[in-house]
DNA sequence: CGCTTGTAATACTCTGTGGGTATCAGGCTG
DNA sequence: CAGCCTGATACCCACAGAGTATTACAAGCG
């Protein structure tokens, strides 16, 4: 009568292999038990998954469908295995999520003054991690840097922040008051998409050709090392810029490039009288937490 | 290792029962096998889920959280088996649900043209339906009238419409070009809050007492015989009004009401490139789906 | 106080299903 | 045609889920 989450577990695997034997050693099963068991799903289902022809396994329209709502789900149940058990031994926590750079403590304050009873933490994100936390139940809201992949998840917008070029102190836009992308155009762009997706932004705008593989930054500070360094420069949020700040790199405002919007998300299956509360307050308050940007005359 | 659908289900049904002996007729198991359910459960879980003291049965916190994420996951997996099927009979439906009087020809007219192969279907929902469409897999998007229980749902803000009152032709106030709510203040309101939500707002806006038990209506058309009837006045969206036009009701504009908020709504869980793609067709033309409303000089 | 009643847990059995190994059936390829 | 790759089939075992019978325990009552 249910679907069976180990089915749908194992219809993953077969799906992402498309090859029964490789997929049953991924699942440390054997192959015949996963041919079955695939088989049961599709009768379960009335429905045929992939297309066998010998030499070669394929999705059916469905078989991408299924894949397509099994992977969501099963994130989902694991994401329910690792909530419930937080509840079970620490009573009453909330979890907020956060990018470096976002001061997050206003809301905060305000969410334990209405309610003494509970216990809050704060769970710092990376740029790949900021929706995992909340996809695998480790943070209950996260305030997160667009863009994200919002699939299964609520936004609410909160404020927009201007992005700021980081320079060497010694570059020869550092003394401007503001400056364009135009004038970035000759720069060496430190690019890493994954973990600073501002930069995809600046390196689309500019069609910028990467003239050398660009090294992997794991986090800001190793950016900003570089920009330190010489190697190049880099565009931050204006925030993350204020908080990174060191004496050896100065920050000068882009008039002319989209800024950087923040929001709240959490999981949108969820109905949390504690989440909506939360959320309320962000709103509320939500465009004193960063201090507004200082690109203007 | 995964969590287990079934233990869920059986989970659910104590939950609301708070009874294992009535949980267990309800699912049609025994007893003791509902009590050793839930008790491997919480092994799984590691957490205590229910406070059993002899004489009664109660939650513990971490049950109520379980109880909170066991009904969308539970109802998502239901809905993943219904939607899977559907992809596996019909090659490449997609299906448009909405609330009588929403015209949705427009939209789905210029998704066709652009996706030739897709076969689109509609499916007429009602006020209680409205996102249950969704929710079980009947639908992949729908049009929906606010307010709605937004929880697992994306929604898309399309268009407003002005509410007008509908009268008997020869009412009082029939001929009026414009009324305010002010003016119904001393009419009898058939009032449904579940079937015609719009009722509720004026209902509480006006804090009317209800002077005699409403009649329960199912359906739009019951509503207008007792309006026709002389037995009171109602509050419909300009559009749904003037789907159920008919002569012996005259429609006035209602200047001082909020409007009523049209909105596409789809599961948030499911990344689709067609419902994107619908969403977006929508929002271009989703202002011209509907007459403007008439209620200005 | 002891009996009854209501409720969940325990003990035991049976059956269905998930898992394993061995083997078969088709296509390719050399 | 032999050998190989891949998935399906056949058959067996173990365990989990379902059932019945019974126990344990608390509360109410004559």
């Amino acid at each position: 009568m249910d679907v069976d989450l180990r089915k749908l577990r194992y219809f993953v695997a077969v799906a992402e292999h498309l090859h029964f034997g490789r997929a049953a050693e991924a699942l440390h099963i054997a192959q015949p038990v996963l041919s079955r068991q695939i088989k049961v799903l599709e009768d379960d289902l009335k429905a045929l998954l992939f297309v066998r022809d010998k030499r070669a396994t394929e999705l059916t329209p469905a078989g991408a469908q299924l894949l397509a709502e099994a992977r969501p789900l099963l994130a989902n149940a694991a994401a329910l295995r690792r909530r419930v058990t937080r509840v079970a031994r620490g009573p009453a926590t909330f979890v907020v999520g956060f990018m470096p750079g976002l001061i997050v403590t206003a809301p905060i304050r305000a969410l334990v003054s209405r309610h003494p009873e509970l216990t809050v933490e704060v769970i710092r994100t990376t740029w790949t991690d900021q929706t995992d936390v909340i996809h695998d139940g480790r943070a209950d809201v996260s305030f997160v840097r667009l863009p994200i992949d919002q699939q299964g998840l609520t936004i609410q917008q909160l404020h927009t922040e201007a992005r700021v070029a980081a320079l060497p102190a010694d570059h020869r836009l550092a003394g401007k008051g503001t400056i364009s992308i135009a004038d970035l155009a000759d720069e060496h762009l430190l690019q890493d998409p994954n973990a600073v997706p501002e930069w995809r932004d600046v390196a689309t705008e500019l069609r910028t050709r990467t003239r050398r593989p660009a090294p992997f930054f794991h986090s800001v500070e190793e950016k900003l090392e570089h920009v330190a360094a010489g190697h190049g420069v880099c565009v931050l949020p204006l925030s993350v810029a204020m908080f990174y700040s060191r004496v050896d790199i100065t920050h000068v405002a882009i008039t002319d490039i989209a800024p950087n919007q923040i929001c709240l998300a959490w999981d949108s299956t969820r109905r949390s009288r504690v989440i909506h509360e939360f959320a309320a307050i962000a709103a509320e308050d939500g465009t004193a937490i960063v201090p507004p940007p200082t690109n203007g005359p």
